[in-house]
DNA sequence: GAGACCGTTCAGTATTGCCGAACGGTGTTT
DNA sequence: AAACACCGTTCGGCAATACTGAACGGTCTC
């Protein structure tokens, strides 16, 4: 591990949480290195534009290279490029919005946002990161995850966002288990009040989840009673046709396996 | 300047340019260093989820967090910010779709996107970069630019897009003082064949250029001799509002200036 | 089945990045 | 009005740290 690459990455971390940019001396301060050591790796990150300066107060902020190396994980991203159709055609056929997520750390993150057709002004949530157990997107893929790694996330910090959030890993683990056993995740106003989500797992090749496809609304509109039976078969089905365009179910190549020493 | 995170952000560079991915053997060739070398900086890299590593085929793609980092940029870029009302009300007085853009390094970096009204399918281009001198954003910048930046940017490499595309520094000279005079720069396909834009330059309190915003769209639509004056009126109209907001006119506080020694 | 190639590990060396102290400047307080 | 506190930046020296060459266990190709 590169001592100073790691800081630098931290450094990118406070960055992206000081809304309105950090001086020297307190990213010096977060990251716990003397005062020169902070500028020394800002001016690194400045001369390649992951941040910049602002030439009026002297603070740092993030800069125009992350969104264009942002801009470019998507476009190499398998299951956002492969996504995108299939998103679109699930966004009409259940007129609702729809996102496609990977899980990073212990979040999801949002790789592909299909509008809801008949929507009116929405914002773009491209980018946009929620805590795994708060979502219906995280639950499907965290249920299909191999058994150490899942119970690495349950042990984690779940911090409550409504009052309706699953915060006991007892529950869930039930809910976990629920969606191995109907193919899809549900979300009841656990990230925000008022919004719900239906979800399934997407797999490649190896068999492996690489992510989840699902429908997010308003409680009302997807968790009705004879609505959520029909979003919930046509995620799943989406799921699945989007998986086997990833290569699942085709037979499983032998995974690769670093040089023991 | 710290040498292993600048070595470390041409490793992002070049695996951002691979689409499929790089092998540590051929990152190593391409940033010049020994093997073993960038396999610790990758391993960092992915520590931090700026990389990821492909369990398949060993090789390594740009990771997660590049895009959480690029969604933070743009939630906490001021121009960006300010500009999302702006932009959607030029795009439906001009009924065209409108982008917002800064420069970044020799390119235009698009940090918004305001689709056009009645259109259909659009593809979002935020994240997107174009050469400056191909596009009407790029022009309206550079134009008001401090000198030596611009002459440096009138010596840089004058890559041609399309065969009308305007490579030689006098013409893009002329270019540019028409729209020091005019107010508003004009794309006439030179990205892109058969793609215009109008464009005007977006100051802040300094009296620096910060941007430039603009409307893009078919040729026939946007130049048409009785549509070209309305859309300029409009762009520059919408670009000094904007201005207006991010403290433009207002008295100019002191520039910033480092202590010297 | 032999060869080439790839990702990874290891240990040694000297390069390189880290830190304490100091400087010039700005904004604030007394 | 003047002194203070704070900030971003520079400098020089020490030693921690990152880089390199060689080697290892795999997989894929011929």
């Amino acid at each position: 591990m590169v001592q100073s690459v790691a800081r630098a990455i931290q450094i990118l971390r406070v960055l992206g949480t000081a809304a309105r940019g950090a001086g020297v001396t307190e990213v010096a301060e977060r990251i716990g290195v003397a005062k020169p050591t902070a500028h020394a790796l800002l001016r690194t990150l400045e001369a390649g534009q992951l941040v910049a300066q602002d030439h009026e107060t002297g603070k740092y902020r993030l800069g125009p290279a992350l969104l264009e190396l942002g801009n470019a994980y998507l476009e190499t991203h398998e299951l956002r490029v492969r996504s995108v159709a299939w998103a679109d055609g699930l966004a009409h056929r259940a007129n609702e919005a729809v996102w496609v997520g990977v899980l990073s750390a212990d979040h999801v993150l949002v790789v592909h946002h299909a509008f809801r057709p008949e929507g009116a002004v929405q914002i773009l949530e491209v980018g946009a990161v929620i805590p795994w157990h708060t979502c219906a997107l995280g639950k499907a893929i965290v249920a299909h995850l191999p058994e150490t790694d899942r119970a690495a996330l349950l042990r984690g910090p779940l911090a409550a966002l409504t009052g309706a959030t699953r915060t006991e890993p007892s529950a869930l683990v039930q809910d976990l288990d629920g969606v191995r056993t109907t193919g899809y995740a549900v979300e009841d106003g656990e990230a925000a009040i008022g919004d719900a989500g239906i979800a399934a797992p997407v797999f490649d090749h190896t068999g492996d989840v690489v992510g989840a496809i699902g429908v997010i609304g308003p409680v009302e509109r997807l968790l009705a009673e004879e609505a959520r039976g029909g979003l919930a078969v046509a995620v799943r089905e989406t799921a699945r046709h989007l998986s086997r365009d990833l290569g699942a179910g085709r037979p499983a190549t032998r995974r690769w396996v670093a040089a023991a020493s």
